[in-house]
Formats: C-alpha cells, sequence, structure tokens
RNA sequence: GGCGCGUUCGUCUAUCGGUUAGGACGCAAGAUUCUCAAUCUUGAAAGACGGGUUCGAUUCCCGUACGCGCUACCA
C-alpha cells in the first residue's frame, strides 16, 4: 500500500515553526516515499477555530510551499461520521454512557487545574471506578430515552496494554490501568479530539501518522480506539519539539511573531532557505552538508534520522540583530549570496515590486543576456558553493543603466553583503532610484570627518566628466545632468575608474579610503557595500557626477 | 502526584564500545584594506551526576538530578 501522511493543524492561531517544521517532514517523507500528502483543518473545538487562522495556515504552507495533493478536508464536516462511531462502539459494548453531570469549567487556568487534580488523585487513582461503567444496558439505554444528558467513553480493557513502535522513539508500552476510560463524545454530542483523529485518520486511509512529541502518550488512547472499532493503527512516528530558548514551550504570547510563518515571509526570508533550516532542526542526514536543495532533502530524508530529544530555536528578544535564531539568519544569507541567480531573481522582482523600484526593462522577457555576469555564467553552481570557488567579479563593457544586463549585474554585485530580500530594497535601494535616504552614521563615519570632501568630491565628478567617454545613454529616472560635453575618450570601467581614482588621491595627498568611503556614502547612502570600483561602474557615468557633485547628505 | 520521553560545545548536530569527540551557526583574534554585518585563516568552547557491565565506555544497564510531554466532556 503506497505511503499517505498528513499534517493536521487545529486553526487557533497562525502557521507555527512547531507546526511548519511537522508538515515539513510530513512533505519530505511522502514525496521521498513517492506517497501523498495532506491536509486536515482540525476545527473541531468550534470555541477557538478561526477562518483567519486557516488563512493564515494556508498562507504559511502555501509560502512553504507545501501543496496537499488531495482536497482539504475540514475535520468538522466529518462530525457525524464520528458520532455514528461512537454510537457503534456503544451498541458493540466497547463504550457505555456516562451521566455524570460536566463538570462546570475551571476558569483561566486549564492546565493548573488538571495538574493539581491529578496530584490530589495520587497514585491510587483507579482508572475503572467510573460507576456508569457497569450500568445494564437497559438501565442506560432507559435513562438516555428519559432524555438525561451523557457523554459517551470508550471500555478501557481491565487487562492488559497498548504497544506500538514508533518510528522515532522506539517500542513504546502502556498497561491499560494507566489509560482511563476517555471520552469520545461529549454530552453535546461533539465528537472528541481522539476519537475525531483516528476517524478522519482511518476515512484518509493515513498509513503514517508523523506528528509531534505532545501526542506520544496520546498514541495509546487512539489505539484503544482502532482496537474497538477493528481497525489496524497506522504506522507512528513521533517528532521531538522545538523549544524556546529556556527550554519552555514556545508560544505565540510569551515570544510574539519569532514563531510565525508569516514573519519569515514579510522579514524577507526565502522560503527554500527557511525550509532548509527547519529540516536540520530535528533531523540529520547523518553526514557535515548543510545545505540542501529540496530535492536533497527529500531524497535524503528518512524517519531513522529524527532526533529524539527537543531542539531549541535560539533568539534573544532584547536583541534586534538576534530577534530569530542566528543560524536561520545565516542560512537566509547563504541562500542569497549563493543561489542560482535566476532562482533568486523572482524573489527580487517581487520586493523591488512592493517598492515601487522595478522597471519593466528588468524583465528577462526572453532575451538573452549580452553582458557577461560573474555567477550566471556558471549559472548552475550549487547553493552552498564556496563564495572563493565562485568566479571573481570580471570587467564588463559598460552596460547601459536600467537595462536587463545591467539589473542582472547589479543584483548579483549586491547579493553578496545581503541577509535578506529587504535589503534589495532598503540597503540596495540606491541602485535602482535617486530617491534613497542617507545612514546618519555613514555620514558621520565617510563624511563629517573629512570636511574635505565637501569639495574633493565634486571635484571628483569634474574629473570624471573630463576623463570618460559618455558612452552610456543618460540614466532615464535621472535628473538631466548638465554635462560640458568635453568627455574623455575612456570607457567608464572598473580599470579605469581605479587609476582615475588614484591620481585623484594622490594630487590631494590623502588616502585612497577617504575618497572611496566619501564616495560610497554619497553614492549608495551606505557604509558598507561591494567595492567601489564596481559600485562606480555599475552606477555608471551619468550617476556617477551627478551624486558626486550633490551636497545634500552634508545638510543632513 | 502518576505515567511516559529525553540529556554531546551557548545553539543546531556527527559518533551506532576503541576518535586528538568531527562539522555548522554564533563568539574571539588575525588577514584583506576603499567599507563591511562580505571573504579567508586561526582559536576558545561539550559527553548532567553517581554506580555498574567490559580489556576499554559519550555509546550498553541501573539510580539520581534536571528538562519536556500527557494526565480535560481542549486540540
Amino acid at each position: 500500500m503506497s505511503v499517505r501522511v498528513r499534517f493536521a493543524p487545529s486553526p487557533t492561531g497562525y502557521l507555527h515553526i512547531g507546526s511548519a517544521r511537522t508538515a515539513l517532514f510530513n512533505y519530505l517523507y511522502a514525496r521521498n516515499t513517492g506517497g501523498k500528502f495532506l491536509l486536515r483543518i482540525e476545527d473541531t473545538d468550534l470555541a477557538r477555530s478561526t477562518e483567519e487562522s486557516t488563512r493564515s495556515i494556508l498562507d504559511g504552507l502555501n509560502w512553504l510551499g507545501f501543496a496537499p495533493d488531495e482536497e482539504i478536508v475540514f475535520q468538522s464536516d466529518n462530525a457525524e461520521k464520528h458520532r455514528a462511531a461512537a454510537r457503534r462502539l456503544l451498541e458493540e459494548g466497547k463504550a457505555y454512557r456516562d451521566f455524570t453531570p460536566k463538570e462546570a469549567p475551571t476558569d483561566a487556568n486549564v492546565k493548573e487545574a488538571i495538574k493539581e487534580r491529578a496530584r490530589a488523585q495520587g497514585a491510587d487513582k483507579n482508572m475503572r471506578d467510573n460507576p456508569y461503567r457497569h450500568l445494564s444496558t437497559d438501565e442506560s439505554d432507559e435513562r438516555a430515552a428519559a432524555g438525561d444528558p451523557f457523554a459517551i467513553r470508550l471500555k478501557v480493557p481491565t487487562e492488559g496494554n497498548t504497544s506500538f513502535e514508533d518510528q522515532v522513539y522506539g517500542l513504546q508500552e502502556r498497561d491499560y490501568a494507566d489509560t482511563e476510560d476517555l471520552v469520545l463524545l461529549r454530552s453535546d454530542g461533539h465528537p472528541l479530539y481522539n476519537l475525531a483523529v483516528v476517524c478522519d485518520d482511518i476515512e484518509m486511509q493515513i498509513t503514517h501518522v508523523i506528528r509531534g512529541q505532545d501526542h506520544l502518550t496520546n498514541t495509546h488512547k487512539q489505539i484503544l480506539i482502532y482496537e474497538a472499532l477493528g481497525v489496524t493503527p497506522p504506522t507512528f512516528a513521533h517528532l521531538p519539539l522545538i523549544m524556546a530558548p529556556n527550554k519552555g514551550k514556545l508560544s505565540k504570547r510569551k515570544h510574539g511573531e519569532v514563531v510565525s510563518m508569516t514573519t519569515y515571509r514579510d522579514a524577507g526570508f526565502l522560503p527554500e532557505a527557511f525550509r532548509n533550516y527547519l529540516a536540520l532542526l530535528g533531523w540529520s542526514a547523518g553526514e557535515e552538508q548543510e545545505i540542501y536543495s529540496l530535492d536533497e532533502l527529500i531524497q535524503k530524508f528518512s524517519l531513522e534520522g529524527i532526533h529524539r530529544s527537543n531542539a531549541v530555536f535560539n533568539f534573544s528578544q532584547d536583541d534586534p540583530r538576534k530577534w530569530t535564531d542566528d543560524k536561520a539568519q545565516w542560512m537566509n544569507a547563504e541562500y542569497i549570496r549563493t543561489m542560482p541567480l535566476d532562482k533568486l531573481l523572482p524573489h527580487v522582482k517581487a520586493e523591488l515590486k512592493a517598492n515601487k523600484l522595478w522597471r519593466e526593462e528588468y524583465e528577462p522577457d526572453g532575451r538573452a543576456l549580452t553582458a557577461t555576469i560573474p555567477s550566471t555564467e556558471a549559472q548552475v553552481f550549487e547553493a552552498g558553493t564556496e563564495m572563493a570557488d565562485r568566479p571573481e567579479a570580471i570587467a564588463i563593457e559598460p552596460l547601459e543603466i536600467g537595462t536587463y544586463d545591467w539589473y542582472i549585474r547589479t543584483v548579483d554585485l549586491i547579493r553578496a553583503r545581503f541577509f535578506t530580500i529587504k535589503d534589495f530594497s532598503s540597503q540596495g535601494r540606491a541602485y535602482f532610484s535617486e530617491d534613497f535616504d542617507f545612514d546618519p552614521a555613514a555620514i558621520a563615519k565617510n563624511l563629517t570627518k573629512f570636511p574635505d570632501l565637501k569639495q574633493w568630491l565634486p571635484e571628483l565628478a569634474d574629473r570624471f566628466e573630463a576623463e570618460f567617454a559618455q558612452s552610456s545613454p543618460p540614466y532615464e529616472g535621472g535628473v538631466d545632468v548638465a554635462l560640458s560635453g568635453r568627455g574623455g575618450s575612456l570607457p567608464f570601467n572598473e580599470s579605469n575608474i581605479e587609476t582615475v581614482v588614484k591620481a585623484f588621491t594622490e594630487e590631494k595627498g590623502t588616502k585612497l579610503g577617504v575618497i572611496m568611503n566619501g564616495a560610497r556614502t554619497l553614492l549608495t547612502g551606505v557604509a558598507v557595500g561591494p567595492s567601489m570600483l564596481s559600485v562606480f561602474e555599475i552606477t555608471g557615468l551619468e550617476r556617477t557626477i551627478m551624486r558626486l557633485r550633490s551636497q545634500l547628505p552634508w545638510r543632513l
């Protein structure tokens, strides 16, 4: 029989990082075995389930790229079937009506109350002491007919144990005596979780249940239901939990947005990077490789590689640079810097579009690249290729600013220092627009400290104008710069720029860094970026001249 | 309280009785020098504790401690 797995979240919030990983493992297992990956929304708790949560979970799964292979099942649609199953067990004498009045709902701290009660009962608690367990069928029917409210409980056998071979935790055994006669159907007719899960998993013909370790002990109860129903239970594999830095529970209330999948989407994470990070939380292929494509993950995934101990999702709420796990951040940056450029481009496009920085000219549109681009030349290099193994940036012919060729080369150049997709529209804004901000720290460090630059940089602009051929057409998005018309004949490329800037620096009797960093601040607005020679070239002669003449930053 | 599960560098992990206990992130130092949160090099950093079994235990067994889960007419 072919493998069928399911991811079954309850829609009581957004897609939690732990749930996302559960979904990932199910997805990987399905793909690895050629099986089906199904999705079931467990919305039986009408009080807490919301449509908005369902949407948010679907959004998260969609972002991660896990589309279910069959139609989504909503557990609430199956309530009638669950009730029928409970009724059947009742008729067969495998369950009984419990007429004990329902307890008034305890306030706020349910967990604590339950624990308290359990403590009070101690070890002596007899799980089979419910008086209604032994009520005669006639009497039970009579009271039910009379309208007495009742819950239906499973009649757990007195002697024996449940056992199953967990694919992660190994053989699990539990005496029946340790399992109470669990409620299958509430007195208001609503099926309870354990019944609903079992019925749906049977209905959906699930062969492997891969879920959080918090269900490890529930599994015994569910096996009891399977047995009562006369169905062979599926294979189980429980996953270690993902914990907060203090090894406590990771929750929205305490930890906020770090646990939500949408946060990562909105923060400029790449789904492929986050998936890769998630895969390594509690699973390992037993080797030293860390960067895996989806295909590799699918190929290498196995239940044997899953860990037994919980993993900590490491972050620091009071350090903005470590707002989320630093390995996740590193992984994202690694992907941005090293993934095949054609895979990165759609993400960059979306980001630029969202910030009104996109130009239709950047769209490939079937046209071939005419310029040689460092990493597109070796287009297929795999994510994870060492930076050192990548081809060095090579000089290119002057590019028309704003063209497809220019765009590709620019993205390739600036991605080397970026961490998230957001950086393309923030840090990298100056490459795509004249309207960019200046980082005060950059101004202080690179301009204000060297007052001479106020004259020198416009002078450098004059020098550029005099030395270089106006070989690229005016940048359309820019202001019309009045050029002297006596432009030189040199192409505006890295080696020529270097010669000119070095000569200029010597004339001024200053250090190269002073000029370069001053120019960097004027051209890009930030203190960090690629080699200035590349920046000059990619910015283009026209824009370079214009920005070097700008006095605006000096007034900020 | 009961039952269950777990415990290798700060974090994610490798090791399936014999290793200088490996890698990654992060951290530190150095290099590069036109910047850097990039890149390169180097470094510090771990088997919870106590007993067994064994020629030999991180690895197997027992106990203790600690953590986590379940213990609900929640999921």
